[in-house]
DNA sequence: GACAGTTGTATCAAATAATGATACGCCGCA
DNA sequence: TGCGGCGTATCATTATTTGATACAACTGTC
């Protein structure tokens, strides 16, 4: 299978780390079999990549069940994304602060093209596992942290998005029709926030502040997560909304997405 | 350069695991040339593998400095990751809990080789960048952490691990002298516990609990640091450590490392 | 208790796909 | 204007990956 057949691609590399991605929620440990299975590899190159992969110390390989998993490499290249995200360094302190001042769980989503991934969460209830560990991905035009940065975007691009971009069911309370969708967006561009309850867990509300940035586009956004057993959208505006809106603007101003304003030392550390 | 010669070692992919290595906190992103002076590659190879990383989606690259960066696959891979640590699953509930208890900063740490890295945490204070973001490695003799856990191993392993592992100077104050050491472990067999100060920031006092797994040995541990301005080493055993031993033991009588008592149905997920 | 089916491991000859030297164009700087 | 550094592209050579194949170890069934 030549994929890219250029020389500027270099195949093994690529197959390699087809590995890699073949792990996930419900692959959380594959034998060899399974991991040539999955990837569509065949058996010879399965057993040399992982076996690379095993001496390099990017998978763990269980001596006695010889399945492989994950190692704790994966969790140091996070590490090493952290420092390397200027909006992270930016926005830590302030979401601990929140966190505390709310008792409420806090995350931090960034836009990744169509998807936003949680790239900093800070739990602060009992809740759903996947709901606490970071690198998630959803669809942009699920979540209210999507809709608040798209309620940044340009018109036409905002449109689009809505027409185009992928949208999924989580609870049976997800919506999926795109003309709702658009108003919720709507909604946010007026707002300059976004709302909404039972989309990826039923009982859960989920308020999100865009964190604005160069040329008033946001790529991130500041989101909260509370019971909607014993939150109304009201109490939510009213005691949590301030409070986001207030994190969300302090990060904004001293963030540049590339190289936007004055190039002087870095104060995110 | 023949890394391995073996017939079951891909080099490719392993020089392509070189270039991902190669971004740490003081280097969050590279051009070309200083990527392919950092790993010792050569500028083609470089190119190409980079190139590769690129198109795969694992390195961003800015369109106008043309500098790598890490990618949001990077924190997908360390969601895979928390999927398959089956501990995570059954320690991250019962973390949030603490950490709303005592209104202090928790973390899961891992034994990984000689080092310790940490695994989850939930910061509650505003403390160091470095202190609120997981996968981050720290040699085991130089934390609370890792000492609790060496507490646990048998008295041949540990001697091994305190007279050869390494240790690290981080402050002024850090212990490198390995008889000292030596006694803070010794102290954690009889007691259950560790404590100390000043090692990794100044001022920072961390307790730490182990996770008694399979055999007695602890693979993991839960930790806890706060502010040695306002804790003395007598409030924190009056008011923290109770919490976080029960918290410890909480998570240690259903996590089994391997296949260690019942196979029956699995509680982790 | 032997058998069939599955999985992990090891080998090897063939040729594909990676290699690295080289050359080109671009930009910033002196 | 010329120099040095950087990113990009090309290409012939050959080293490296390839995948079929054979062997070993284990599982569960009849």
């Amino acid at each position: 299978m030549k994929t890219k057949q250029n020389t500027l691609y270099v195949g093994s590399l690529a197959k390699g780390l087809q590995l890699l991605k073949a792990f996930d929620e419900s692959h959380t440990d594959m034998s060899l079999s399974e991991l040539a299975q999955r990837t569509g590899l065949n058996k010879s190159a399965t057993q040399r990549l992982a076996n690379t992969l095993h001496v390099e110390g990017m998978l763990d390989k269980d001596p006695v069940t010889r399945r492989f998993r994950p190692s704790h490499a994966w969790l140091q290249l996070a590490y090493a994304y952290y420092w390397s995200d200027p909006l992270v360094g930016q926005a830590m302190p302030k979401l601990i602060g929140l966190s505390q001042e709310l008792g409420e769980t806090v995350n931090l989503a960034e836009m990744s093209g169509d998807h936003i991934v949680y790239v900093s969460r800070l739990p602060c209830k009992r809740t759903h596992f996947a709901a606490t560990i970071i690198g998630r991905r959803l669809p942009a035009l699920s979540t209210a942290a999507g809709r608040a940065m798209l309620s940044t975007f340009p018109e036409d691009e905002r449109n689009h998005a809505i027409e185009t971009w992928p949208v999924q069911k989580f609870t049976p309370g997800t919506t999926i029709d795109r003309d709702e969708i658009r108003q919720t967006i709507e909604q946010a561009v007026t707002d300059g926030f976004s709302i909404s309850s039972g989309q990826m867990l039923l009982n859960e509300t989920s308020v999100a502040s865009p964190i604005i940035g160069h040329e008033g586009r946001a790529h991130a956004a500041v989101q909260c997560s509370v019971s909607a057993h014993t939150w109304t959208r009201e109490k939510v505006e009213r005691e949590i909304l301030p409070k986001l809106q207030d994190t969300a603007n302090a990060i904004s101003p001293s963030f540049q997405p590339y190289r936007g304003g004055t190039p002087g030392p870095l104060n995110g550390e």
